[in-house]
DNA sequence: TATCAGGGCCTAG
DNA sequence: CTAGGCCCTGAT
């Protein structure tokens, strides 16, 4: 079917935003998204009409506020000052991104693999869990693998996690893969829990230190009050704003921001 | 081939 | 609060 999508939205720059790592990019366009046992497959038939994979009633239910579509980025851009021009030069460079509500369980894991490895290296370790230890699926177009739950994930070892290259990280992993398979961390009951308390209750999971809790409680929960600070953002602070992080006067469109600069530095190597 | 840094965190001091 | 260590990969 088709729907009408009339704010900021564009599938590449979303796919390479560096936020999601199971996208799958076809070369006629069409953008395969997948979040618990749900696949998405997307492409833009023309401006503002895209062609959907799914039936309206999973459009409204997931992939509606999976893409964050009851907000208009378009309202958030114009909160930027005439004199923040690398701001203004950041969005129009990723106008079209949108921040992702992607699964907690999926983001935990995830960016506790993430630190200290590259993006493509981050991708691939996410692949080996879902190849090795979650559901197939099939469609009329691939077979592939539903990111594994917590009880898929019980059996594993440390032993296994490094020959996955997690090297360092395993012991991390299988930390949080045990406080959630025995129900002791439930992330789906973090959700009514304010943004500072979510902060901290995620921290205490072994790896997770701030930066990687802000990106969970950004790219899962929506959270966008919060902005984390990479090495990439805290580049750009120091050399564009004297140290001064500009994020947080932005309100709910701080983590919007952080994502655009995020993207820009990305895909601006060299020429901050 | 060698070197460096990558969507950091933990521990010791 | 800072310094050092950590596993390995991708980029140059």
């Amino acid at each position: 079917m088709i729907v009408q999508i009339t704010d900021d939205f564009d599938l590449q720059k979303i796919a390479d935003s560096g936020q999601c790592f199971r996208v799958k990019a076809f070369d006629d366009g069409t953008y395969r998204f997948i979040t618990g046992d749900q696949i998405l497959y997307i492409k833009q038939a023309e401006s503002e009409n895209y062609e959907i994979s799914c039936n309206e009633a999973d459009w409204n239910r997931i992939w509606y506020p999976y893409f964050d579509l009851d907000r208009s980025y378009r309202e958030v851009r114009g909160r930027i000052g005439p004199r923040d021009k690398y701001m203004l030069a950041a969005a129009e460079n990723g106008l079209g991104i949108r921040i992702l509500r992607q699964d907690p369980w999926e983001m935990l894991i995830t960016f506790i693999i993430s630190q200290q490895k590259t993006i493509p290296a981050i991708k691939s370790a996410v692949e080996t869990l879902a190849v090795n230890y979650g559901t197939q699926l099939k469609t009329d177009r691939e077979e592939l693998y539903s990111f594994p739950s917590p009880q898929q994930l019980s059996g594993i070892t440390e032993e296994i996690l490094r020959e996955y290259k997690l090297g360092y990280r395993a012991p991390y992993v299988l930390d949080a893969v045990n406080q959630a398979a025995s129900g002791r961390l439930n992330l789906y009951a973090l959700a009514s829990l304010s943004d500072k308390k979510l902060f901290e209750a995620l921290k205490q999971v072994n790896g997770v230190g701030e930066k990687v809790s802000n990106c969970i409680c950004l790219f899962a929960y929506g959270r966008t009050r919060l902005a984390p600070v990479d090495t990439w953002i805290k580049k750009v602070i120091e050399q564009k704003y004297k140290g001064k992080n500009p994020f947080p006067k932005y309100k709910d469109g701080a983590g919007i921001m952080q994502q655009y600069i995020f993207y820009y530095a990305q895909t601006h190597k060299g020429e901050f």
